[in-house]
DNA sequence: GCGTTCCTTGACGGGTTCTTGAACCTTCCT
DNA sequence: AGGAAGGTTCAAGAACCCGTCAAGGAACGC
C-alpha cells in the first residue's frame, strides 16, 4: 500500500473521537485526533489530511470557521458532524462547502461507510450535495442561483451566473465562445463573440478571481473557458 | 463555542415545567422556564432559545400573543400545549405559526421526542404541519387554500393564491417568469410574461411586503422569483 | 341584465444590465 | 525584434427589466 489516506477527526467528545478513529484505523487510514478548533487547525496544517471529519459546534473555533480557514490553502474532503438536521441547512445554507454531513447520533458504521462512500465516487460528483456545486471555497447553488465565495453571498446578473452554471455544469471541459453563447445567450448569430470575454472579466472580478492564475475560469487560449476542477 | 440548543418552557404550572425541564435538560439542552406570558417575553427576549415550549392558555398575555410577539423579531421553532383537543385551539394555534402541539396530559417522555423529531427534520419540512407551510409571521394552508400574515387572515383572488402556493412549495428555488406562467395559468404560449409581474405585486401588497427589500417573494432579476428561505 | 371582482394590457419612469468600441497587454509565430 | 492574433480592461450609451398605475374587458354572482 502506498501512502495511506490521511483523516483528521475534530470533535471536542475524547470518547466519540477515539471511538471513530478506532473504526477508521481498522480500514486502514491514518488517523489524527484534535479535540477543538486551534488544536484542528494546527494538526491539519502538519498533516495535510485528505479527509477531514469535522463537529460543527466546538469550544474556541467554531467548526465554519475551521473549515473556512482550512480552504484558504488546502481541499480535503470535510464531512460535518451536526446535532441536529436543522444545522444541515447551516452547512449547505452558509455554503462553507463541506461535501457530507453526518448527523448524532450516529454509528460509527455508517460514518466509515459514508466516508468510503465518498472517496469512491468521482470527484466532481462527489463535490456537490444537495445540488450544490463546489469548487474550493466557491459555491454553485443552481436551483436557487446563489453563488458564495468563503461563505460570503456574491451578487452576479442573470448573464455571469448563466455563464458560471454552464461552466460550473461540467468541470474541465473547454466550452468554445460560440458554445458560450448558444447556451447562454441562446443563438450565437450576429453576436460578437467579445460580449463573452467582457461577461467572464466580471464574472472574475466578483468571484476574486484573477485573469492571470485564476481559481475558478481558466482561459483555452484560441478557444475558449472552462471551470476548474471541482 | 459548543452552545447547546437553548429550549424555553412555559406554562403556569410549575411542577410541570420543573419535570419537563429535567427531561429536556438530562438530554443535553440548555432550559430556561417562565411561569406567565411577560416573563416569557422577558426570558425569551435575553436567551433567544432555538425552541419555545408554550402553553396556550397563560395567565396575562396568552400563549398565542406570545407567539405572536416572538415572531416580530425572531423565529425560534414552537411547541404549543394546549388542554383540549378541540380543534378551533389546534387551528389557531397553527395560525400563529406554531411547529407542533402537544395536548395535555402527555409524557414528559413523549413531549422530549416529538422535540427532537422536529429538530432532526430539514427545516423546511419542520416548518409545515399538517400542510400548513410557515415563513415567519406567514402561513400558507394549500388545502384550505388559506393565507394568514401575523395570525390575521389575508384574502387573495385565485392566481395570488396559486403564485404563492407554487412559490411556497419550494422556498429558495428560483422560478423563471415562464414556469410561473406553465404552472399557475396552465400554459405560457401566447402570453405575457408581464402579468405575472403584475400579480407578484398585488400579492406582495396584500401580504404587507415591500418590493424593495421583500421579506417573502424575492425578485431575482432577468430571471423571476423565488420564496425566501422557510 | 347589472354590478362587482378579477385579469390582462399598455404606458411610463427609474434603475440595472448588456453591448460596443477602443486601448492595452500577452502570447505566439515569422 | 516585429507583427499578428487573441485576451483583458474600461467606459459610455443603448437596451432591457421591473414596479406601478390605470383603463378596458371578461367572468361571476345576484
Amino acid at each position: 500500500m502506498n501512502q495511506a489516506i490521511t483523516i483528521v477527526v475534530v470533535d471536542d467528545e475524547r470518547p466519540l473521537v477515539d471511538l471513530v478513529a478506532r473504526y477508521l484505523r481498522r480500514e486502514g487510514y491514518e488517523v489524527h485526533a484534535a479535540y477543538d478548533g486551534e488544536e484542528a487547525l494546527e494538526v491539519i496544517g502538519s498533516v495535510e489530511p485528505d479527509v477531514i471529519v469535522l463537529d460543527l459546534m466546538l469550544p474556541g473555533i467554531d467548526g465554519l470557521e475551521v473549515a473556512r480557514r482550512v480552504r484558504e490553502n488546502a481541499d480535503p474532503y470535510i464531512v460535518m458532524l451536526t446535532a441536529r438536521t436543522d444545522e444541515v441547512d447551516r452547512i449547505v445554507g452558509l455554503r462553507v462547502g463541506a461535501d457530507d454531513y453526518v448527523t448524532k447520533p450516529f454509528s460509527p458504521n455508517e460514518l466509515v461507510a459514508r466516508i468510503q462512500a465518498m472517496l469512491r465516487r468521482p470527484r466532481h460528483t462527489a463535490r456537490s450535495i444537495g445540488g450544490v456545486r463546489r469548487f474550493g471555497d466557491l459555491t454553485v447553488d443552481a436551483a436557487a442561483r446563489e453563488v458564495h465565495v468563503a461563505a460570503e453571498p456574491v451578487e452576479l446578473t442573470r448573464l455571469e451566473f448563466d455563464l458560471l452554471d454552464t461552466l460550473s455544469a461540467q468541470p474541465r471541459v473547454v466550452f468554445s465562445k460560440q458554445q458560450l453563447l448558444d447556451r447562454v445567450w441562446g443563438s450565437s448569430e450576429y453576436r460578437d463573440e467579445h460580449v463573452v470575454a467582457v461577461h467572464v472579466a466580471n464574472l472574475r472580478r466578483k468571484l476574486g478571481d484573477t485573469s492571470d492564475e485564476p481559481r475558478f475560469v481558466r482561459t483555452v487560449r484560441g478557444v475558449g473557458y472552462r471551470m476548474v476542477d471541482a
